[in-house]
DNA sequence: GCGCCATTGGACCGATTGGTCTATTGATTG
DNA sequence: CAATCAATAGACCAATCGGTCCAATGGCGC
């Protein structure tokens, strides 16, 4: 059939990229050389070009998120616990990278005036992450499921974007201790 | 001296289009068409062009959010309906706009890789807020008054993302209901 | 009316943008 | 071996990018 390595490698690209800079900041020549593959391979997995690929890096990267929030969530016997660990999960995967990346949607949402289906994406990928969290709030018996997820979602992107500018992961550390407070 | 209306429109044109499309997707031919001003005038104001232009910006509208947060936070009787009232404010000025604004910080934040003083602006404008909020809270007798600050920071730039994503003030609503919940 | 100078107007520049198109490669078939 | 076709390689394009530069403008002091 095909070579799934050359397409995955340029989701991947595309997603590193694109969480420093943003979709607008990244040109396709710097994206297609730091993925070492020609204009012509980039057209033929995705004819849609610098869109399209960023709608598959952005749900793939939301994927993966969404799987970090199930399995953490997962080993936990309470919310407020299972809020804790997700915390240090991301924390601690945001920081082994050399550069802090933002979250995978805010890449691609300063873009959605432009592209409509970006915006779409956003949505969605958003919803994917909340919905989850609620799953889990239901299961371990918080009495306002939905509103435990939207809150910790809140505080999640909180701290993710002032991580994002202090290139630090103090942030959630900060976000950890208050949670641990009730604030 | 010199005409403050021009250079005015121009920091008011930048930060508009900024907080849509954020700093990169905004090119300097539609700011200054939309500005009604020729390039001139922007080179003149501010020497060092786009970067100049959007670092006064990003700190015009971090002030006019910083006197929000302020005057909002002064006549509130406890932190936490101080935080009640800031969620309503910032909701309802958003919503006044055609086009739901993102955080003026957003704007510039995913353009810091390129413009190192952006990220430093970024990191100041942050910093006024939490300081102010603290203000409050330690005037209003919170016990951690930091992290109290941090925690509130932190949901209300969550809420404003989720809000931006989805064009709407629903998340800011939400928010003051978890508020009110102590979630 | 004249000269000065802050400000504007916009032509122009090289570099880069996202996208198109065609030639070529190379592994897999018959 | 020949044919096929998925996939790559990269030349090429018009449009736009941020930035430079200088001539024209216009209000104000003399």
């Amino acid at each position: 059939m095909s070579d799934p390595t050359s397409r995955d490698k340029l989701i991947r690209t595309a997603s590193n990229l694109f969480r420093q800079k943003g979709y607008s900041g990244v040109g396709l020549s710097e994206l297609l050389k730091e993925a070492g593959l020609p204009k012509g391979s980039l057209y033929y997995h995705f004819p849609n070009g610098k869109q399209e690929l960023a709608e598959a890096a952005t749900r793939w990267a939301g994927a993966w998120l969404e799987r970090l929030l199930d399995t953490t969530f997962a080993q936990a016997e309470s919310f407020d616990e299972g809020a804790l660990m997700v915390c240090d999960a991301i924390a601690s995967e945001v920081t082994s990278q050399p550069h802090v990346p933002a979250c995978p949607v805010l890449s691609i949402l300063q873009a959605a005036p432009l592209e409509p289906r970006l915006q779409i994406t956003a949505q969605e990928v958003y919803g994917s992450w909340t919905k989850c969290i609620e799953k889990h709030a239901k299961r371990l018996g918080h009495p306002r499921p939905n509103d435990a997820a939207f809150s910790l979602h809140c505080k999640l992107q909180g701290a993710w974007i002032i991580a994002f500018a202090q290139q630090s992961n103090a942030p959630f550390a900060q976000l950890a201790r208050t949670l641990d407070q009730k604030l």
